[in-house]
RNA sequence: GGUCAAUUGGAGAAGCGGCUUAACUCAGUGCCCUCUCAAGGCACCAUUCACGGGUUCGAAUCCCGUAUUGAUCACCA
Protein backbone atom coordinates (compact mmCIF):
# COMPACT_ATOMS: atom_id res chain seq x y z
CA UNK A 1 0.00 0.00 0.00
CA UNK A 2 1.54 3.49 -0.79
CA UNK A 3 2.21 5.35 2.01
CA UNK A 4 0.01 8.39 2.71
CA UNK A 5 1.26 11.64 2.70
CA UNK A 6 1.57 13.14 6.03
CA UNK A 7 -1.21 15.54 6.96
CA UNK A 8 -1.37 17.30 10.33
CA UNK A 9 -3.47 20.43 11.52
CA UNK A 10 -3.61 23.12 14.34
CA UNK A 11 -6.62 23.67 14.83
CA UNK A 12 -7.56 26.29 17.82
CA UNK A 13 -10.56 27.84 18.54
CA UNK A 14 -11.03 31.39 18.18
CA UNK A 15 -12.07 32.41 22.08
CA UNK A 16 -8.34 33.83 22.54
CA UNK A 17 -4.72 34.68 21.30
CA UNK A 18 -2.23 32.47 21.33
CA UNK A 19 -0.89 30.96 24.17
CA UNK A 20 2.36 28.66 25.14
CA UNK A 21 0.52 25.81 25.08
CA UNK A 22 -0.93 26.43 21.80
CA UNK A 23 2.03 27.73 20.17
CA UNK A 24 3.69 24.61 21.36
CA UNK A 25 1.17 21.84 20.20
CA UNK A 26 1.54 24.08 16.78
CA UNK A 27 5.12 23.72 16.19
CA UNK A 28 4.98 20.17 16.84
CA UNK A 29 2.53 19.52 14.72
CA UNK A 30 4.50 21.80 12.25
CA UNK A 31 7.63 19.92 12.93
CA UNK A 32 6.65 16.69 12.62
CA UNK A 33 4.75 17.68 9.12
CA UNK A 34 7.90 19.16 8.06
CA UNK A 35 9.96 16.08 9.26
CA UNK A 36 7.93 14.15 7.19
CA UNK A 37 7.53 15.98 3.97
CA UNK A 38 3.95 16.21 4.91
CA UNK A 39 1.77 19.73 5.18
CA UNK A 40 -0.04 21.49 8.24
CA UNK A 41 -2.61 23.33 8.00
CA UNK A 42 -4.80 25.91 10.06
CA UNK A 43 -8.14 25.14 10.83
CA UNK A 44 -10.78 27.12 12.99
CA UNK A 45 -13.12 25.47 15.70
CA UNK A 46 -15.09 27.99 16.08
CA UNK A 47 -18.16 26.22 17.22
CA UNK A 48 -18.78 27.60 20.23
CA UNK A 49 -20.30 31.05 19.07
CA UNK A 50 -20.72 32.35 23.02
CA UNK A 51 -17.17 32.54 23.50
CA UNK A 52 -15.52 33.52 20.06
CA UNK A 53 -13.43 36.40 20.60
CA UNK A 54 -13.23 38.94 18.12
CA UNK A 55 -9.40 39.11 16.46
CA UNK A 56 -9.00 36.04 17.73
CA UNK A 57 -8.43 33.66 14.43
CA UNK A 58 -6.43 36.49 12.81
CA UNK A 59 -4.10 37.18 15.71
CA UNK A 60 -3.44 33.48 16.00
CA UNK A 61 -2.73 33.37 12.42
CA UNK A 62 -0.46 35.89 12.87
CA UNK A 63 1.53 34.95 15.68
CA UNK A 64 2.13 31.76 14.45
CA UNK A 65 3.36 33.34 11.29
CA UNK A 66 5.50 35.34 13.24
CA UNK A 67 7.18 32.16 15.24
CA UNK A 68 8.21 31.11 11.69
CA UNK A 69 5.26 28.12 11.63
CA UNK A 70 3.48 28.48 8.09
CA UNK A 71 0.42 26.69 7.50
CA UNK A 72 0.05 24.63 3.96
CA UNK A 73 -3.31 25.41 4.02
CA UNK A 74 -5.83 27.83 5.88
CA UNK A 75 -8.60 30.19 6.03
CA UNK A 76 -6.32 33.02 4.04
CA UNK A 77 -4.64 30.49 1.83
CA UNK A 78 -7.32 27.26 1.26
CA UNK A 79 -6.73 24.20 -1.10
CA UNK A 80 -10.22 24.23 -2.73
CA UNK A 81 -10.10 20.70 -2.21
CA UNK A 82 -10.34 20.80 1.54
CA UNK A 83 -11.87 24.14 1.79
CA UNK A 84 -13.56 25.96 3.93
CA UNK A 85 -11.26 25.87 6.87
CA UNK A 86 -13.95 27.40 9.40
CA UNK A 87 -16.09 24.96 11.15
CA UNK A 88 -19.26 27.25 11.33
CA UNK A 89 -18.85 27.39 7.34
CA UNK A 90 -19.16 23.50 7.24
CA UNK A 91 -22.11 23.32 8.68
CA UNK A 92 -24.32 21.47 6.08
CA UNK A 93 -21.26 19.30 5.71
CA UNK A 94 -21.56 17.76 9.87
CA UNK A 95 -25.44 17.90 9.39
CA UNK A 96 -25.48 15.07 6.62
CA UNK A 97 -22.76 13.22 8.14
CA UNK A 98 -25.50 13.50 11.33
CA UNK A 99 -28.27 12.35 9.68
CA UNK A 100 -27.10 9.91 7.86
CA UNK A 101 -25.84 8.34 10.89
CA UNK A 102 -30.03 8.88 12.42
CA UNK A 103 -31.17 6.93 9.63
CA UNK A 104 -28.56 3.84 10.16
CA UNK A 105 -29.72 3.68 13.70
CA UNK A 106 -25.98 4.76 14.73
CA UNK A 107 -27.74 8.11 16.50
CA UNK A 108 -30.95 9.48 17.37
CA UNK A 109 -32.45 12.68 18.17
CA UNK A 110 -32.81 13.64 22.12
CA UNK A 111 -35.69 16.23 22.96
CA UNK A 112 -34.18 16.14 26.85
CA UNK A 113 -33.81 19.70 28.52
CA UNK A 114 -31.28 20.69 30.54
CA UNK A 115 -32.84 20.85 33.38
CA UNK A 116 -34.72 17.30 32.97
CA UNK A 117 -31.38 16.16 32.07
CA UNK A 118 -30.02 17.39 35.34
CA UNK A 119 -32.63 15.95 37.52
CA UNK A 120 -32.18 12.35 35.85
CA UNK A 121 -28.42 12.90 36.88
CA UNK A 122 -29.29 13.77 40.15
CA UNK A 123 -31.19 10.88 40.76
CA UNK A 124 -28.79 8.52 39.40
CA UNK A 125 -26.24 9.71 41.52
CA UNK A 126 -28.42 9.65 44.50
CA UNK A 127 -28.90 5.77 43.47
CA UNK A 128 -25.26 5.05 43.64
CA UNK A 129 -24.49 5.26 40.77
CA UNK A 130 -20.76 6.28 40.68
CA UNK A 131 -20.38 7.83 36.54
CA UNK A 132 -23.34 9.64 35.29
CA UNK A 133 -24.59 8.26 31.72
CA UNK A 134 -27.38 9.33 29.53
CA UNK A 135 -30.49 6.99 30.22
CA UNK A 136 -31.60 6.75 27.07
CA UNK A 137 -34.73 7.80 27.74
CA UNK A 138 -35.08 9.32 23.75
CA UNK A 139 -34.08 6.38 22.25
CA UNK A 140 -36.62 4.49 23.65
CA UNK A 141 -39.13 6.86 23.15
CA UNK A 142 -42.39 6.06 21.80
CA UNK A 143 -43.95 7.95 18.65
CA UNK A 144 -46.67 9.72 20.52
CA UNK A 145 -44.26 11.11 23.00
CA UNK A 146 -41.82 12.45 20.16
CA UNK A 147 -44.80 13.87 18.49
CA UNK A 148 -45.60 15.81 21.81
CA UNK A 149 -42.32 17.24 22.37
CA UNK A 150 -41.98 18.34 18.50
CA UNK A 151 -45.64 20.00 19.24
CA UNK A 152 -43.92 21.92 22.51
CA UNK A 153 -41.81 22.97 20.14
CA UNK A 154 -38.83 21.35 20.87
CA UNK A 155 -35.40 21.39 19.26
CA UNK A 156 -34.08 18.11 19.26
CA UNK A 157 -29.98 17.53 19.65
CA UNK A 158 -28.25 14.43 18.48
CA UNK A 159 -26.98 12.14 20.03
CA UNK A 160 -24.48 9.07 18.94
CA UNK A 161 -25.75 5.50 20.08
CA UNK A 162 -22.40 4.08 21.56
CA UNK A 163 -22.24 0.11 21.49
CA UNK A 164 -22.03 -1.27 24.63
CA UNK A 165 -19.01 -3.21 26.00
CA UNK A 166 -16.61 -2.12 23.17
CA UNK A 167 -13.22 -1.91 23.58
CA UNK A 168 -11.66 1.04 21.96
CA UNK A 169 -7.89 1.12 21.55
CA UNK A 170 -5.56 3.16 20.39
CA UNK A 171 -1.78 3.31 20.02
CA UNK A 172 -0.58 6.74 21.62
CA UNK A 173 2.23 7.75 19.32
CA UNK A 174 3.65 9.16 22.69
CA UNK A 175 2.25 6.92 25.35
CA UNK A 176 2.26 3.69 23.94
CA UNK A 177 -0.56 1.80 23.95
CA UNK A 178 -4.27 3.05 25.80
CA UNK A 179 -7.45 1.18 26.23
CA UNK A 180 -10.87 2.48 27.25
CA UNK A 181 -14.01 0.48 27.12
CA UNK A 182 -17.05 2.05 25.17
CA UNK A 183 -19.23 1.84 29.06
CA UNK A 184 -16.65 4.49 30.28
CA UNK A 185 -17.33 7.05 28.13
CA UNK A 186 -20.14 8.94 29.38
CA UNK A 187 -23.02 7.67 27.78
CA UNK A 188 -24.49 8.18 24.02
CA UNK A 189 -22.95 11.98 23.99
CA UNK A 190 -24.30 14.93 22.23
CA UNK A 191 -22.48 15.13 18.50
CA UNK A 192 -25.03 17.99 16.86
CA UNK A 193 -26.37 20.48 19.17
CA UNK A 194 -29.96 21.63 19.53
CA UNK A 195 -28.93 25.02 17.36
CA UNK A 196 -27.69 22.85 14.45
CA UNK A 197 -24.00 23.69 15.45
CA UNK A 198 -21.67 20.10 15.60
CA UNK A 199 -20.02 19.35 19.19
CA UNK A 200 -16.52 19.10 19.06
CA UNK A 201 -15.54 15.22 19.03
CA UNK A 202 -18.22 15.35 16.25
CA UNK A 203 -16.77 18.36 14.16
CA UNK A 204 -13.14 17.12 14.50
CA UNK A 205 -13.48 13.76 12.88
CA UNK A 206 -15.62 15.07 10.10
CA UNK A 207 -13.15 17.71 9.15
CA UNK A 208 -9.92 15.14 10.40
CA UNK A 209 -11.61 12.73 7.68
CA UNK A 210 -12.69 14.76 5.10
CA UNK A 211 -9.24 16.87 5.25
CA UNK A 212 -7.07 13.56 5.41
CA UNK A 213 -5.43 14.12 8.25
CA UNK A 214 -2.89 11.33 8.86
CA UNK A 215 -1.38 12.03 12.25
CA UNK A 216 -2.84 14.03 15.28
CA UNK A 217 -0.52 15.67 17.98
CA UNK A 218 -2.53 17.42 20.84
CA UNK A 219 -2.90 18.11 24.36
CA UNK A 220 -3.06 15.48 26.96
CA UNK A 221 -6.88 16.86 27.76
CA UNK A 222 -7.87 15.35 24.89
CA UNK A 223 -6.43 11.99 25.71
CA UNK A 224 -10.15 11.10 27.09
CA UNK A 225 -11.89 12.61 24.05
CA UNK A 226 -9.91 10.51 21.72
CA UNK A 227 -11.69 6.88 22.78
CA UNK A 228 -15.22 9.04 21.90
CA UNK A 229 -13.57 10.32 18.61
CA UNK A 230 -12.92 6.49 17.51
CA UNK A 231 -16.57 5.39 17.60
CA UNK A 232 -17.13 7.70 15.74
CA UNK A 233 -14.91 6.76 12.95
CA UNK A 234 -16.10 3.31 13.57
CA UNK A 235 -19.66 3.69 13.05
CA UNK A 236 -18.76 5.47 9.62
CA UNK A 237 -16.36 2.98 9.08
CA UNK A 238 -13.21 4.91 8.53
CA UNK A 239 -9.31 4.52 9.55
CA UNK A 240 -8.88 7.14 12.08
CA UNK A 241 -5.75 8.92 12.11
CA UNK A 242 -2.70 8.13 14.11
CA UNK A 243 -3.00 10.05 17.88
CA UNK A 244 -0.07 11.59 19.60
CA UNK A 245 -0.97 13.42 23.29
CA UNK A 246 1.89 15.68 24.54
CA UNK A 247 1.64 16.34 28.19
CA UNK A 248 -0.08 19.61 29.17
CA UNK A 249 2.57 22.53 30.72
CA UNK A 250 2.14 23.90 34.12
CA UNK A 251 2.27 26.86 36.57
CA UNK A 252 4.85 27.08 39.31
CA UNK A 253 1.99 25.08 41.70
CA UNK A 254 1.66 22.30 39.11
CA UNK A 255 -1.50 23.66 37.54
CA UNK A 256 -2.63 23.70 34.30
CA UNK A 257 -1.48 27.13 32.44
CA UNK A 258 -5.25 29.00 32.32
CA UNK A 259 -5.64 31.71 29.82
CA UNK A 260 -6.97 33.51 32.84
CA UNK A 261 -3.84 32.83 35.03
CA UNK A 262 -2.35 36.41 35.34
CA UNK A 263 0.56 35.21 37.14
CA UNK A 264 2.58 34.26 34.31
CA UNK A 265 3.27 35.94 30.70
CA UNK A 266 2.03 33.46 28.26
CA UNK A 267 0.97 35.40 25.44
CA UNK A 268 2.89 35.27 22.24
CA UNK A 269 2.17 38.70 21.94
CA UNK A 270 3.14 39.56 25.18
CA UNK A 271 6.52 38.17 24.74
CA UNK A 272 6.71 40.10 21.29
CA UNK A 273 6.88 43.22 22.87
CA UNK A 274 8.73 42.63 25.93
CA UNK A 275 11.68 41.99 23.14
CA UNK A 276 11.63 38.25 22.93
CA UNK A 277 12.92 37.06 19.24
CA UNK A 278 10.30 34.40 17.52
CA UNK A 279 13.22 32.10 17.14
CA UNK A 280 13.91 31.77 21.01
CA UNK A 281 10.72 31.64 21.83
CA UNK A 282 10.86 28.43 19.94
CA UNK A 283 13.85 26.81 21.10
CA UNK A 284 12.43 27.23 24.20
CA UNK A 285 8.83 25.51 23.87
CA UNK A 286 10.78 22.69 21.30
CA UNK A 287 12.32 21.82 24.69
CA UNK A 288 9.35 21.77 26.91
CA UNK A 289 8.57 18.28 26.40
CA UNK A 290 10.45 16.75 24.41
CA UNK A 291 14.60 16.77 24.21
CA UNK A 292 16.49 15.70 21.48
CA UNK A 293 18.92 12.16 21.39
CA UNK A 294 21.89 14.49 22.32
CA UNK A 295 22.29 17.36 24.65
CA UNK A 296 22.14 20.09 22.30
CA UNK A 297 20.22 22.70 23.58
CA UNK A 298 20.08 26.15 20.80
CA UNK A 299 18.13 24.99 17.63
CA UNK A 300 17.30 26.91 14.29
CA UNK A 301 13.89 25.64 12.94
CA UNK A 302 15.38 23.87 10.20
CA UNK A 303 17.77 21.26 13.09
CA UNK A 304 14.46 21.08 14.97
CA UNK A 305 12.81 20.00 11.57
CA UNK A 306 15.47 17.40 11.01
CA UNK A 307 15.72 16.34 14.36
CA UNK A 308 12.22 16.47 16.11
CA UNK A 309 10.48 12.58 16.75
CA UNK A 310 7.43 12.56 18.69
CA UNK A 311 9.06 9.30 20.26
CA UNK A 312 10.90 11.22 22.42
CA UNK A 313 8.25 13.50 23.95
CA UNK A 314 7.78 13.49 27.87
CA UNK A 315 5.15 11.80 28.99
CA UNK A 316 4.72 13.66 32.25
CA UNK A 317 3.91 17.34 32.78
CA UNK A 318 6.39 20.05 32.50
CA UNK A 319 6.78 23.26 34.36
CA UNK A 320 7.08 26.18 32.18
CA UNK A 321 10.35 28.14 33.49
CA UNK A 322 10.66 31.77 32.33
CA UNK A 323 13.96 32.25 33.81
CA UNK A 324 15.49 29.80 31.20
CA UNK A 325 13.14 31.31 28.66
CA UNK A 326 15.06 34.66 29.01
CA UNK A 327 18.17 32.65 29.24
CA UNK A 328 17.26 30.76 25.79
CA UNK A 329 16.44 34.57 24.31
CA UNK A 330 19.50 35.91 25.81
CA UNK A 331 21.51 33.63 23.63
CA UNK A 332 19.51 34.30 20.23
CA UNK A 333 19.55 37.98 20.95
CA UNK A 334 23.62 37.75 21.43
CA UNK A 335 24.08 35.84 17.84
CA UNK A 336 21.99 38.64 16.10
CA UNK A 337 24.47 40.42 13.55
CA UNK A 338 24.34 44.29 13.39
CA UNK A 339 21.64 44.82 11.08
CA UNK A 340 18.97 42.51 13.14
CA UNK A 341 20.24 43.50 15.98
CA UNK A 342 20.06 47.24 15.76
CA UNK A 343 16.33 46.65 13.90
CA UNK A 344 15.09 44.46 16.88
CA UNK A 345 17.03 46.76 19.71
CA UNK A 346 15.69 50.20 18.51
CA UNK A 347 12.22 50.29 19.12
CA UNK A 348 13.38 49.93 23.10
CA UNK A 349 16.23 51.90 22.55
CA UNK A 350 13.47 54.56 21.43
CA UNK A 351 11.86 54.36 24.98
CA UNK A 352 14.74 55.24 26.76
CA UNK A 353 16.17 58.03 24.34
CA UNK A 354 15.36 60.47 21.41
CA UNK A 355 15.74 58.32 18.64
CA UNK A 356 15.87 61.29 16.12
CA UNK A 357 18.69 62.82 17.65
CA UNK A 358 21.22 59.92 17.13
CA UNK A 359 21.86 58.34 13.38
CA UNK A 360 22.12 54.90 13.20
CA UNK A 361 25.78 54.16 13.97
CA UNK A 362 25.37 55.81 16.93
CA UNK A 363 22.29 53.69 18.22
CA UNK A 364 23.77 50.87 17.11
CA UNK A 365 27.42 51.33 18.93
CA UNK A 366 25.10 52.05 22.36
CA UNK A 367 23.08 48.99 21.74
CA UNK A 368 25.97 46.71 21.25
CA UNK A 369 27.01 47.78 24.65
CA UNK A 370 24.38 46.01 25.79
CA UNK A 371 24.27 43.09 23.79
CA UNK A 372 25.72 40.49 26.15
CA UNK A 373 23.96 41.96 28.88
CA UNK A 374 20.02 42.01 28.20
CA UNK A 375 17.74 39.20 28.37
CA UNK A 376 15.21 40.69 26.72
CA UNK A 377 14.94 44.10 24.55
CA UNK A 378 13.24 45.24 27.23
CA UNK A 379 16.20 44.77 29.74
CA UNK A 380 18.34 47.90 27.77
CA UNK A 381 15.51 50.53 28.94
CA UNK A 382 16.14 50.87 32.25
CA UNK A 383 19.87 51.37 31.85
CA UNK A 384 19.48 53.23 29.04
CA UNK A 385 17.45 55.74 31.26
CA UNK A 386 19.92 55.60 33.90
CA UNK A 387 22.28 57.29 31.61
CA UNK A 388 20.18 59.85 29.84
CA UNK A 389 18.57 61.12 32.66
CA UNK A 390 20.08 60.36 35.68
CA UNK A 391 17.79 59.50 39.07
CA UNK A 392 19.52 61.33 42.57
CA UNK A 393 22.13 58.98 44.31
CA UNK A 394 20.35 57.27 46.85
CA UNK A 395 21.99 55.10 49.67
CA UNK A 396 24.22 55.33 52.16
CA UNK A 397 27.08 53.88 50.45
CA UNK A 398 26.60 55.48 47.55
CA UNK A 399 26.64 58.39 49.10
CA UNK A 400 29.38 58.56 51.06
CA UNK A 401 31.28 57.21 48.03
CA UNK A 402 30.21 60.18 46.29
CA UNK A 403 30.90 62.49 49.86
CA UNK A 404 34.80 61.12 49.72
CA UNK A 405 37.24 63.23 50.37
CA UNK A 406 38.88 63.14 47.15
CA UNK A 407 36.50 63.40 45.09
CA UNK A 408 36.54 67.12 44.31
CA UNK A 409 39.94 66.38 42.95
CA UNK A 410 38.95 63.87 40.97
CA UNK A 411 36.21 65.41 39.29
CA UNK A 412 38.55 68.50 38.90
CA UNK A 413 41.11 67.00 37.29
CA UNK A 414 39.28 64.61 34.87
CA UNK A 415 37.47 68.04 33.54
CA UNK A 416 40.45 69.65 32.98
CA UNK A 417 41.44 65.99 31.47
CA UNK A 418 38.58 65.35 29.45
CA UNK A 419 38.93 69.31 28.17
CA UNK A 420 42.48 68.44 26.41
CA UNK A 421 40.58 65.44 24.70
CA UNK A 422 40.08 65.84 20.86
CA UNK A 423 38.21 62.36 20.15
CA UNK A 424 36.29 60.58 22.71
CA UNK A 425 36.72 57.30 22.21
CA UNK A 426 37.28 54.09 24.85
CA UNK A 427 40.76 53.99 24.38
CA UNK A 428 41.47 58.01 25.09
CA UNK A 429 39.18 57.65 27.86
CA UNK A 430 40.95 54.80 29.45
CA UNK A 431 44.29 56.68 28.94
CA UNK A 432 42.40 59.96 30.68
CA UNK A 433 41.55 57.68 33.66
CA UNK A 434 45.50 57.25 33.89
CA UNK A 435 46.42 60.28 33.88
CA UNK A 436 43.89 61.70 36.54
CA UNK A 437 45.42 58.41 38.61
CA UNK A 438 49.15 60.11 38.16
CA UNK A 439 48.48 62.97 38.91
CA UNK A 440 46.42 63.00 42.07
CA UNK A 441 47.31 59.78 43.42
CA UNK A 442 43.48 58.35 43.45
CA UNK A 443 42.85 55.01 42.20
CA UNK A 444 40.85 51.99 42.10
CA UNK A 445 36.67 52.28 43.05
CA UNK A 446 37.52 55.94 45.14
CA UNK A 447 38.31 57.11 41.62
CA UNK A 448 35.78 55.55 39.10
CA UNK A 449 32.26 54.83 41.19
CA UNK A 450 32.22 58.43 42.51
CA UNK A 451 32.54 59.43 38.63
CA UNK A 452 29.71 56.86 37.92
CA UNK A 453 27.45 58.21 40.72
CA UNK A 454 27.57 61.72 39.37
CA UNK A 455 27.00 60.65 36.22
CA UNK A 456 24.21 58.10 36.30
CA UNK A 457 23.13 58.38 39.43
CA UNK A 458 23.63 54.37 40.24
CA UNK A 459 26.77 52.12 41.57
CA UNK A 460 26.51 49.54 38.78
CA UNK A 461 26.05 49.51 35.07
CA UNK A 462 28.52 49.06 31.87
CA UNK A 463 31.89 50.34 31.86
CA UNK A 464 32.10 53.87 32.80
CA UNK A 465 34.49 54.93 29.77
CA UNK A 466 31.57 53.97 27.35
CA UNK A 467 29.03 55.95 29.81
CA UNK A 468 31.46 58.99 28.92
CA UNK A 469 31.80 58.29 25.25
CA UNK A 470 27.26 57.91 25.09
CA UNK A 471 27.25 61.05 26.39
CA UNK A 472 29.98 62.75 25.27
CA UNK A 473 32.32 65.34 26.26
CA UNK A 474 30.20 68.15 27.03
CA UNK A 475 27.28 66.13 28.85
CA UNK A 476 30.05 64.76 30.94
CA UNK A 477 32.04 67.77 32.05
CA UNK A 478 28.43 69.31 32.54
CA UNK A 479 27.56 66.96 34.97
CA UNK A 480 30.61 66.42 36.88
CA UNK A 481 30.39 70.49 37.63
CA UNK A 482 27.02 70.38 39.14
C1' G B 1 -16.31 9.00 42.98
C1' G B 2 -15.57 6.45 37.72
C1' U B 3 -12.00 6.43 33.71
C1' C B 4 -7.12 7.37 31.65
C1' A B 5 -2.32 8.79 32.66
C1' A B 6 2.14 10.45 35.30
C1' U B 7 5.86 10.26 39.59
C1' U B 8 14.45 10.81 38.52
C1' G B 9 17.73 17.54 42.46
C1' G B 10 14.44 24.14 42.98
C1' A B 11 13.26 23.80 37.13
C1' G B 12 13.73 21.44 31.86
C1' A B 13 15.44 16.48 31.84
C1' A B 14 18.96 12.10 30.02
C1' G B 15 19.29 7.25 31.40
C1' C B 16 14.83 2.28 30.00
C1' G B 17 18.24 -4.56 33.43
C1' G B 18 25.11 -4.54 34.59
C1' C B 19 29.06 0.99 31.05
C1' U B 20 25.43 5.22 36.63
C1' U B 21 30.16 6.98 42.08
C1' A B 22 22.44 9.33 37.68
C1' A B 23 24.56 13.03 31.54
C1' C B 24 23.48 17.92 29.80
C1' U B 25 21.02 22.83 30.55
C1' C B 26 18.55 26.76 33.59
C1' A B 27 18.35 28.51 38.56
C1' G B 28 21.35 28.63 43.20
C1' U B 29 26.22 28.89 45.88
C1' G B 30 31.56 29.93 46.01
C1' C B 31 36.02 31.63 43.58
C1' C B 32 38.43 34.31 39.40
C1' C B 33 37.93 38.68 36.25
C1' U B 34 36.48 43.79 37.60
C1' C B 35 35.25 50.93 39.45
C1' U B 36 30.04 48.48 39.77
C1' C B 37 26.17 45.35 37.74
C1' A B 38 25.81 41.91 34.08
C1' A B 39 28.37 38.71 30.86
C1' G B 40 32.45 35.22 30.77
C1' G B 41 35.84 31.37 33.12
C1' C B 42 36.34 27.64 37.02
C1' A B 43 34.21 24.75 40.91
C1' C B 44 30.14 22.96 44.05
C1' C B 45 24.93 21.49 44.12
C1' A B 46 20.43 13.74 43.91
C1' U B 47 25.22 7.91 47.87
C1' U B 48 19.99 8.22 45.05
C1' C B 49 15.53 7.75 41.22
C1' A B 50 7.44 8.80 45.58
C1' C B 51 6.81 4.62 49.15
C1' G B 52 6.28 -0.76 50.24
C1' G B 53 6.79 -5.58 48.40
C1' G B 54 8.38 -9.00 44.52
C1' U B 55 11.34 -10.97 40.02
C1' U B 56 16.79 -11.24 39.17
C1' C B 57 23.53 -13.06 40.40
C1' G B 58 22.32 -7.71 39.58
C1' A B 59 16.70 -2.76 39.27
C1' A B 60 16.02 4.28 38.63
C1' U B 61 15.17 0.76 34.73
C1' C B 62 10.61 -5.33 34.84
C1' C B 63 5.94 -6.89 37.92
C1' C B 64 2.27 -5.97 41.93
C1' G B 65 0.21 -2.84 45.70
C1' U B 66 -0.08 2.04 48.24
C1' A B 67 0.40 7.25 48.12
C1' U B 68 0.49 11.66 45.54
C1' U B 69 -0.24 14.65 41.22
C1' G B 70 -2.70 15.64 36.66
C1' A B 71 -6.35 15.21 32.69
C1' U B 72 -11.34 14.07 31.84
C1' C B 73 -16.42 12.78 33.08
C1' A B 74 -21.13 19.50 29.31
C1' C B 75 -26.11 20.64 23.81
C1' C B 76 -17.04 24.05 25.91
C1' A B 77 -13.31 23.23 22.68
Amino acid sequence: MEEKKVRVRYAPSPTGFLHIGGARSALFNYLFAKKYNGQIIFRIEDTDIERNVPGGEKSQYDDLRWLGIDPDESPYEPNEKYAPYRQMERLDIYRQYAEELVRRGDAYYCYCTNEELEIRKEEQLNNGVKAYKYDRKCLNATKEQIEAYKKEGRKPCIRIKLHDHEKIEFDDLVRGKVTFSSDDLGGDFVIMKSNGIPTYNFAVVIDDHLMEITHVLRGEEHLSNTPKQIAIYRMFNWEPPKFGHMTIIVNQNGKKLSKRDNNILQFMSQYRDLGYLPEAIVNFILLLGWTPDSNKEIFSMDEAKEEFDPKRLSTSPSMFDQQKMTWTNAQYIRRLDDARYLEFIKPFMGKALDLSKYDDKTLLDIALLYKDEIGCGNDIIAPLTNIISPSEVEGEEEKAMLALDTTPKVFKALIEELNELKEVNPENIKQVFKNVQNAIGVKGKALYMPVRLALTGVSHGIELVNIIKILGKEEVIARLSK
